[in-house]
DNA sequence: CTAAATGCAAAATCTTTGCAGCCTC
DNA sequence: GAGGCTGCAAAGATTTTGCATTTAG
């Protein structure tokens, strides 16, 4: 069994917020995965969510992201190399698959540092915002 | 006069903060700024710090910069488009003025996205790790 | 001198922890 | 049933605010 590693025992809480990450167009605040996973569980406890969140965590579930706005989100660990994409209209963040980010001289940067990984947040206007603003 | 709007009134502590900003290799942490502008003024408060930073962002001569270890920091707002490296060994930030970000395609991305700026960080070993490290 | 700025400590946020009762297994 | 899990509320951590005093101009 190489999956569901909800912690030694599966709640609809627990289940509610993961669904609620799976689902998701992007990654997501603790106060709208809460807000969201209430849908299904309405007395879901702030504490169950962050707990939750920490489980998942350190499951390798979830992974945690934390764009330029300070705001940290969480986003399913099965998703593969990506980016985000937060629109200036309505704050809202997206997975992007494109990644714009090359090394043509090596992983080696003028001044000798190392790179290995790098994560990329671009913003602009999203598909949905571009087209209201149009229609 | 173009310059240095700290405020209303310049006092030590002001000065002292925005110079910590202005030496420093990369964007710094409150407490790091904290702890090295007491230096220059020993019985800082950290409510200045914090309202200084403001004012400083206010005025526009200080940026705020969010990497993804959750940390707010904050870096001179005279540096061009640059982006920050961080090493994972000794988890300091340095400013990078090598940008290796590029659109082929424009600045519209597949399913509409239309891409405005983006901030990057990246993440391997610093110059001083890697030579502490052969030495 | 006058009012802006500071430093302390209290308040406001956000996240974590303690605990009694609840509910998986 | 037993122990993990939850929800509530209290405790921590970080940032902001209130206020009397200090100090730049």
């Amino acid at each position: 069994m190489p999956e569901p590693p909800l912690g030694q025992r599966s709640t609809p809480q627990r289940q509610a917020i993961l669904d609620t990450i799976r689902r998701a167009e992007g990654p997501l605040t603790v106060d709208t995965i809460r807000h969201r996973a209430r849908g299904a569980h309405p007395k879901l406890g702030i504490a169950t969510v962050y707990r939750t969140l920490r489980l998942l965590l350190e499951a390798g579930t979830i992974r945690e992201v934390t764009l330029p706005d300070g705001q940290t989100r969480y986003e399913s660990a099965h998703l593969g190399h990506h980016h985000h994409f937060r629109c200036r209209d309505c704050d809202q963040v997206f997975d992007l698959d494109h990644c714009p980010v090359t090394f043509p001289d090596g992983p080696t940067l003028p001044g000798g540092f190392q790179v290995e990984s790098h994560e990329l947040t671009l913003f602009g206007t999203c598909p949905n915002c571009t087209g209201n603003r149009r229609g």
